[in-house]
DNA sequence: TAAGCCGCTTGATCCAGATCAAGGACGGCG
DNA sequence: CGCCGTCCTTGATCTGGATCAAGCGGCTTA
């Protein structure tokens, strides 16, 4: 992806371009949230993505979508139609947007069975157990997270409140699962107890 | 979709295919659920698809997927890998799988808001009103919708209970926005009231 | 067409997390 | 270095939906 598309996009922006049309954004450096928004301001983020991600995003419809940079970014950011239009002439590339659109829909699908079936507890430990996997620098046995959103992100994220986020870690850390220290940073102590406490489905299922 | 390739999958069954890697499932003929199982035997069930929807089933990692026939069915089902690659030779296929992988992870991203900030009472207005769209058959007005899906199925699709829907399905009764004959018959008399009760965003905004 | 099973409805109680309400502390800026 | 705004934490109370508990009624089978 060439930086001649790029564009500097400050914390809290958003890239331009129509909210009618579907876009495709990649994200060349930084971090974002995809925001949905519902009726009486409440927000739901769908998705937070990383350097290199590729994300689609969607058209208003029956709710709207603002995709917001978590900190300064350089994005390269297209019509979807004309996207297509592109990449019709190449399979690779075709090819390599097929597989980050089936990856965002795993995850997607990952995200609703945490929204619709899990607890709070099980909720944070699902969240902190994938950002670890995606952006964590393992530590010696543990790992470390600085996380580039805020605690109203996480709960934005997880269906739940800022309140029930703060206690869920507080529970955490008392477990002995993790340390946290200043707003972003987070040392996950006990990976494997963290992703037991995620209400995986048990291997032997 | 060659016809050669589909098995017939009776209700309540599953297509055959290892657990262990992606699949690709075309529904030729029938509605199926895509059940996503997390610990204590909690199910969620991630999306609802009928003919000519072609389904990314994932290989079972935090949690096990399992596409269950709502209907008699006839599926083609594919290893995913070997999908691709017989796709990166028909650019026309390629482009056709990748409208449904974003399609796809569209109807996610909505039942993510749906699953995350939304009420038990907005949750079955959205369900129903997308279902009307999908399968509805338009009428005097209203929409008739047949549901292939139990009380059951809908509670694990928004992360409700099967008391909680019944109830809800009472609410709406008796606000005069629909009327259930028999346990599938569903006849939706107001469909813009049914929508202004799903906490879509309003479109001022 | 009668019987019985399963899925749906309805009612009573309970609880996880929301809401309301103060503090406390990180980190940016003068 | 100290001030101040914002974000985070912690505490008290409230409530929507879960859970527990009976019935009811469509649909299937004989």
């Amino acid at each position: 992806m060439k930086a001649a598309f790029c564009e500097r996009i400050a914390v809290g922006e958003s890239p331009a371009g129509e909210p009618d049309e579907d876009r495709m954004v990649f994200v060349a450096r930084g971090s974002t949230k995809l925001v949905a928004h519902a009726s009486h301001g409440r927000e739901q983020i769908v998705a937070f993505d990383v350097v290199d991600d590729l994300i689609s995003v969607p058209a208003r419809a029956a709710h709207a979508y603002t995709l917001v940079a978590l900190q300064d970014c350089e994005l390269a950011s297209f019509s979807a139609a004309e996207f297509l239009r592109a990449a019709r002439c190449d399979p690779h590339l075709l090819e390599d947007v097929l597989r980050s659109a089936l990856t965002a829909l795993a995850r997607c699908r990952e995200k609703s069975i945490t929204l619709g079936r899990k607890t709070a507890r099980e909720r944070l430990a699902s969240f902190l157990a994938v950002m670890a996997e995606r952006i964590g620098s393992p530590q010696d046995g543990g790992c470390i997270l600085d996380l580039p959103m805020s605690r109203r992100d996480i709960a934005d994220s997880l269906g739940l409140t800022i309140e029930t986020v703060s206690r869920q870690f507080g529970v955490l850390r008392e477990l002995g699962l993790l340390e946290t220290s200043g707003r972003s940073l987070v040392r996950l102590i006990d990976l494997p107890a963290l992703e037991a406490k995620a209400g995986y489905q048990p291997a032997a299922a």
